[in-house]
Parts: structure tokens; C-alpha cells; sequence
DNA sequence: CTGAAAGCGCTTACAG
DNA sequence: CTGAAAGCGCTTACAG
């Protein structure tokens, strides 16, 4: 003996029921398609209200054959990671847009090489699907060959015929080394990130190739290669090579991204460097961390917001299969001076 | 004239009809239940595994009224955030928690007040939900009409018979007091996030108790208190208060959080004040960053790991409608030394 | 061990 | 403007 039925329980029928209408029309009225009189739709209305009646998105999503769930997949290399200073920014762009276009999303972290991820988002029949970051070929066929809408954000790699929405990497590597070189800097450490990721590759190759450009070289052993873009790898490397750095008489230093910049300029700080009258740092992302470090650091930043921003409102279009769906421009990154420099 | 359906528009009937069963067996073979002769399960697992085919979970949901999806809501105050340093943490636990226990999950953040969030994951039909950080009476009382199974994470207060994962947040706060002042350490600064957030005003009581009990008096003006819980609002507080807290005699500062604690660090290194030597810091959350700032901050590590674990391994017996749930202890925190203290 | 039938809660033509 | 009917892709008793 049922007092009343809850929110959750209710169906559209017993709310047809009740208004003395049919199904039919309290579908209607709910969609705001077909006609109804007023009268009806006012009766209806107040009912849904008065019962709390919330309509059941699985049951529409099985007649219209549309979710309205998207699917975020984070792939990163070592551990699966939502919470990322960088990742983690685009995500919460992408999770800002979606909801404002009623989209709900499922986040997901795997391991680089699984599929099982994916696997859960093609059954659960997400209306499309954004990839982030590290991304395997195999993993895109699979969801190609699927037929889902998707696209890739920052991803490792391009990929033929795929949407990407990404930094324009090489530009700011040429923005680090204009910064570092107008302030006199001829000798430049750097540190680069895994170079089997975009990203890393063009920033340094922007870098490198504005030095050539305008007749600085670099010293041998001036490269330094990160095989993570952490943090850890940052102060390691900085450590081990501790004694070359400095005897190469550096004065400025570049990373391929502020993790990285920040492990390299904690170790410096420990061995009592003067950042910037010593050594000039800049690093690449601007992650929040970056404003906070003591010295505070410069960087380039990449525009995440509109990254998430772009990612929900083109794959929204490719979902609604408009026509004429243009790639992406590349986004321009901005040179932020802060402490680490001046 | 299609060549052939691809995986998602595959269905069970189409399997039927090629292994040339019914749709019931097929059904069986998939989920395994009830009795199938060998020939038969070999051959339809062997189309599905040609054909690709996903079941669709949707229609799966329907009939089972369970989606195996659950929902995240995460609430600040200020800017809606997943990728928040102590939040994200959970987050990320959670997420990896219900992978393994075929939970797909749907991330919302949500401004404090609204409803909207709440509501999506109602008409999505969750299977049941994790709030976590700040909760407004209203959205509790709301999903609890509802039904629906859900429990909080470090939530800003207690709900009577509500499952909450928190932290020994008062015992925290001694053992902050503890190290500072075994390190003979007599006149602290305090700065206390926000009172209205239960962490907060738990480990600031923690902390000022221990001070009481051990015969430690506290300077009038050595507490201050911070009106939201962020790095800007530390170096600000620290900032203005510089004067006041430079005449002050201080040997060590304590506060609620790790952001707070840093953005004074960082005001107070630009000062030139060296840290520990002169003033010796403790904070509380045990963020990444904590351990990347220079110099490294001694902490009171929150196992955010072990709370995400907890919530979904709670929730998923709230959903299986286990007997005897016991609520979860709350969680010992563990104190970190690092240069800020030594 | 297997199949026919009903039903999950909606939407969508199609009549009226 | 409104209702009856079919159907979305599954699962689950119930017969056989």
C-alpha cells in the first residue's frame, strides 16, 4: 500500500492518468512538440510539477536513439588522471559547455593501451566521444570503425580526417626563445618532454629553429631529453646533470612545459641559484602552479578553456551532423612574464 | 544496400537470426545466465566477437532499472572545478574505483546553490550518487525525496543519517600542534579557512585544543580567519596582515589547508623571510604541490585515495541494498615532514 | 536446453 | 487538438 509514489517511479502514464489525457499527449506537452490546448498543457503541467515527475532519459534515449551522453576518455601514460593541472583545466571546460548544451558526461582515465574504456562507452551508446592527450592508432580505429562521433584534444598525434583541437606549440616554442633572447640570453638550457608527443616536439622545434633563425647556438649537451613531463623528472634531471649545467655557463633555462620547469627550478633552489638573476626560467601550459611557485614562473600559456570550450561545441555539431563542419583554428598562445624572468 | 551493420547498430536479433536461435538464448549466452548447450554459446559468442556487437546498455537499463551509472556532484562555492588539487584527488579515485566495479560515471560540478546538476542525474537514472564537498540543505533533502542511494565526501556539514567519508580532521589539527610545538615552537600564527566548512572549523579546533591542554597561550590576533579556503586568499591575508604579524614574535605558522599555507609561504618568501629558520610552516591536505613548493611544505596528509575507494565500495552496497552497512570510520590523517618544518 | 510473449517508459507517425 | 498502436533493444518468467 503505496502512500504515494516517488519522483523517480512516476511514468508518464500515470501522469495521463491522472490529467484524464492519454500518454500521447503528455508526451507532446513535455516536448513542447505537436499541439495542445492550453488547458490540457497547463492541467499536465501542473501535475509533472506537483509529482515532481522527472521523465525517465533512458526510456526517450532508447526511442530517439540519442544519449545526450558524451564520453571524455583521458589517456596518460603512467597513472589515469583526471585531476591534472593541465588535463584537468580542459576538463572542466569541457564539463562547463556540455551542460550548458544539456549534455551529461562520463569520464574515463585508462591506461594508454586499453580499450576497455572505450568498450564501456560504445555500450553505453554515448552520442560521441572526446579523446584526450596520449592516444594509441588502435584506439582510434576501434571507435572509428564504430562510427561514433569523436575528435581529439591535445592528442599525441595527428591523425588523418580527425578533428584535433590543439595549441599552436611551435609558435610558442618561438615566443619562449624571443622572450629569453630579447632579455640577452645566448646561453639556454633546455629540457624537453617526450618528444613521441606533439606537443613537446613542436615546442621544442619552435624553440630551436627561432635560435638558428636569428644566429644563436646552441652548446652541445644544451638539449636535455625528459622521457615523463613530470615534475619528478624535472628535478632529477636537473640533479644528474647537475655538474655539466654548471659548468656550461648558462644563464637562462627552457622547459617543454611547467612541470618540468618547476621540478628543474625546485632543485636549482635547493643548490642556492638565484632564479631569475642566475638563471631565467620559462616553461610552457601556465598550469595554476606556475603563478603560485616562488619565484613565480613564465610561461606559455595555452588557452585550455577554449579547448574544452571548442572540443563540446564541434563534436555538438558533428553529434547534429551539420554540414560543413570547419577544423578548428589552432590556438595562439600567450606569453605570461612573471617572476622567473624580471 | 548496407555492406554489413557496424558493432552499435547491431542487435541481438540479428545474432539470433544468424546463429539461427532465438533471441532469448542468445541473451542467456551473453549474460550467462540460465543454461545453454555448448554448440550453441560457442557459436553465438563467436558472431558477437566477429560482428563486434555491443549490447546496448540502454535497453539493458530499461528493463533491469539499473543503469550502472552513478553521479559525481562536486560543489564549490566559487568557480565550479574538477580539477581542483584535493578534490581531484578523489575524483580520480572514484573514478578508478568504479571502473572496477563496471560503474560508469557521469562528472558534474555545480555552483552551490542549483539543483540542475542534481536533476540531470535523476532523469539519467543513476544508479546512485556521491556529493561532495559543499551541500546545500536544499539538494539534500532533494535526492533524498527522490530515493535515490548516495553519500558524501568531505561534505561542509553533517546530515543526520546520512553516510559521510571524512577525515579525522580535529586529530589532524593536534598533530600539526604537536609538531610545532615539540619543535619548541610558542607563538604560532594561525590562518583558518572557513568555519562554516566542517574540516576547516574541525582542524582549527583540533590544533587551538592541543595549544590549551599543553599550556600554550594564544596571542590575541594570532588566529585569523580566511573567507575562502584558496592560495590568493592566503598570500592576501598574509599580505596584510604582514605588519601586525611582523611584530608579532612568531616562530611558526599553521593553516587549514595547503593553499592557504603556500600563498603565505609565497608572501612571506618575497618578504625575504626564510623558511623554516624563521618561521617554520605546516599546512593540511597534503596536495601534490605541497611537495613541489620551495621550500616543501610539512602537511597533515588527508588519504584522498582511500575516500574515493570508500565512497564507491559504500555506495555500491547502498545500491546492492546490502544489509548492515556500517558507516565508514573516519579516516586517520598522517603527518608529512618536509623543509618547511626541519 | 530453448522459444514465444510480455514488458521496461518513452516517442512518433497515423488516424480521427 | 488528441488517442491507439507500434516499436526502440533488451530481459525475464513461463511453457514446452
Amino acid at each position: 500500500m503505496q502512500e504515494r509514489e516517488c519522483g523517480m517511479d512516476l511514468t508518464i502514464k500515470e501522469i495521463a492518468l491522472r490529467a484524464g489525457v492519454s500518454k500521447s499527449t503528455v508526451s507532446r506537452v513535455i516536448s513542447g512538440k505537436g499541439y495542445s490546448s492550453l488547458e490540457v498543457r497547463d492541467k499536465v503541467l501542473q501535475l509533472i510539477e506537483e509529482l515532481q515527475y522527472k521523465p525517465n532519459a533512458v526510456a526517450r534515449a532508447m526511442v530517439s536513439q540519442r544519449t545526450y551522453n558524451i564520453g571524455v576518455l583521458i589517456y596518460r601514460r603512467h597513472h589515469p588522471i583526471a585531476s591534472h593541472p593541465f588535463y584537468g583545466k580542459i576538463l572542466d571546460a569541457i564539463l562547463m559547455t556540455a551542460a550548458s548544451l544539456n549534455y551529461s558526461v562520463f569520464v574515463t582515465t585508462d591506461h594508454e593501451m586499453s580499450l576497455r574504456s572505450a568498450d564501456f562507452m560504445m555500450e553505453k551508446r554515448v552520442d560521441g566521444l572526446i579523446l584526450i592527450s596520449r592516444l594509441q592508432q588502435n584506439v582510434i580505429d576501434y571507435i572509428t570503425n564504430f562510427g561514433v562521433p569523436y575528435l581529439m584534444v591535445n592528442g599525441s598525434t595527428e591523425v588523418d580526417g580527425v578533428i584535433h583541437i590543439v595549441n599552436q606549440d611551435e609558435e610558442g616554442g618561438r615566443m619562449a626563445a624571443e622572450h629569453l633572447t630579447d632579455a640577452g640570453h645566448r646561453r639556454i638550457f633546455v629540457i624537453a618532454g617526450p618528444q613521441t608527443h606533439r606537443s613537446h616536439n613542436l615546442r621544442l622545434k619552435g624553440f630551436t629553429n627561432y635560435l638558428a633563425q636569428i644566429g644563436v647556438p646552441i652548446p652541445p649537451g644544451a638539449i636535455r631529453f625528459a622521457s615523463t613531463s613530470t615534475f619528478g623528472e624535472g628535478y632529477e634531471l636537473m640533479s644528474s646533470d647537475w655538474e655539466q649545467f654548471s659548468a656550461g655557463g648558462y644563464t637562462a633555462m627552457f622547459a617543454t612545459n611547467d612541470m618540468i620547469a618547476l621540478g628543474a627550478m625546485k632543485f636549482m633552489l635547493e643548490q642556492s641559484v638565484r632564479i631569475p638573476e642566475q638563471i631565467a626560467v620559462v616553461g610552457f601550459d601556465d598550469i595554476d602552479f606556475a603563478a603560485m611557485f616562488s619565484p613565480s614562473l613564465t610561461t606559455i600559456k595555452v588557452d585550455t578553456e577554449e579547448m574544452g570550450t571548442q572540443a563540446i561545441n564541434l563534436l555538438d555539431k558533428l553529434i547534429r551532423q551539420e554540414k560543413n563542419i570547419e577544423n578548428p583554428k589552432q590556438l595562439m598562445p600567450k606569453l605570461i612574464v612573471r617572476q622567473s624572468t624580471k
